[in-house]
DNA sequence: GGCATATAGTAGATTTATCTACTAGTACAA
DNA sequence: TTGTACTAGTAGATAAATCTACTATATGCC
């Protein structure tokens, strides 16, 4: 499963709890995964089944303790693995676009809207993108430029997005 | 679920079979959605359980019999709603850009491998959208002009994905 | 004081999606 | 004549993702 194997690319970064890693994939990893909450803790509990990573637990005071995760060196080795094998097929699923190409059966008002609505999140992906892209500091090592680059990528599709919005406009109003 | 509902936007272009209907996701379809073959069989049967659609069985002459599906009123009445109703969010999961994003644990050559795949990848969508494009006659009716427009997101995002690598491979050689 | 929000995690069910392996005939080419 | 690809559909298992609903505590705001 690939999100295990993100799991574990964030762990290499920084021991971290489930919760920890809820807010990464809400934050720096949003423009290329998303991940239940249910859904990450499932899946650390079966790193730590596999020896792929190990759990510290922190005791709370009176606050419910804190489970963090550690990765292994297997955990490294399974990461590293992932990394040279053969790039999984993507196939990415837009319920826009899929509405997009029935708008016929809208009202010009309706159709109006939908672009509208389309326009409003994709600026508000770009502003998220900025902020993250502002808060990093100047990159020094490899590892840092290859996640802005990965911003940049989701910047870069933001843009077409708006510019692609504009064209759209002009042409089907 | 969504899938059904664009399988009913498709058979209000024209009556089809399950296989008329995987080609369709297979290249006019591609850039919004994919669907296993074994799923759109699922879901043609369960539009039919629903009286969404209906079944005219055309007999093959020795051939296997072919189940021609047929969106009825309640049909459009469902697909209609669904366009009207709020858009699904969209998280898109690019198992390229996960790798990417922790592409320091991986060589130099490695690293470069992995763009070079996705440069292919990006090109050949690019030419698969622009035949599409070229196949379709000029866009008369307002329904054709918003797939072609569908059709135009998919060559931008192509060609942003396209100038994204070429900086890319210029800041990190 | 009461309320909202953030932190931290668990449990179970359901829905979606994918994988694998079949049947069966047609068309075309080496 | 054997093999490959295309058309058309079925069946069952497994994997992945989502939804819903819980338990607790801490912090800050009005």
């Amino acid at each position: 499963m690939i999100l295990s194997r993100i799991i574990l690319g964030l762990l290499a970064l920084a021991p971290m709890t489930g919760y920890d890693l809820k807010r990464h994939f809400d934050s720096s990893a949003r423009h290329f995964w998303a991940a239940d909450k249910a859904q990450i803790y499932r899946t650390l509990a079966r790193l730590v089944e596999e020896g792929l990573a190990e759990i510290e637990v922190i005791p709370g005071a009176g606050a419910p303790n804190r489970q963090l995760h550690r990765i292994t060196t297997g955990g490294r080795a399974a990461l590293e693995a992932w990394l040279r094998s053969p790039v999984e097929p993507h196939a990415d699923r837009d319920p826009f676009l899929a509405r997009m190409f029935f708008a016929e059966h809208l009202s010009p008002e309706a159709f109006r809207a939908l672009l509208a609505g389309r326009r409003e999140e994709a600026e508000a992906l770009l502003a998220h993108f900025e902020r993250l892209r502002a808060e990093a500091a100047e990159a020094t090592d490899r590892g840092t430029r290859m996640r802005l680059a990965t911003l940049a990528n989701g910047i870069a599709h933001a843009r077409a997005e708006l510019s692609w919005l504009d064209e759209t406009e002009k042409e089907l109003p």
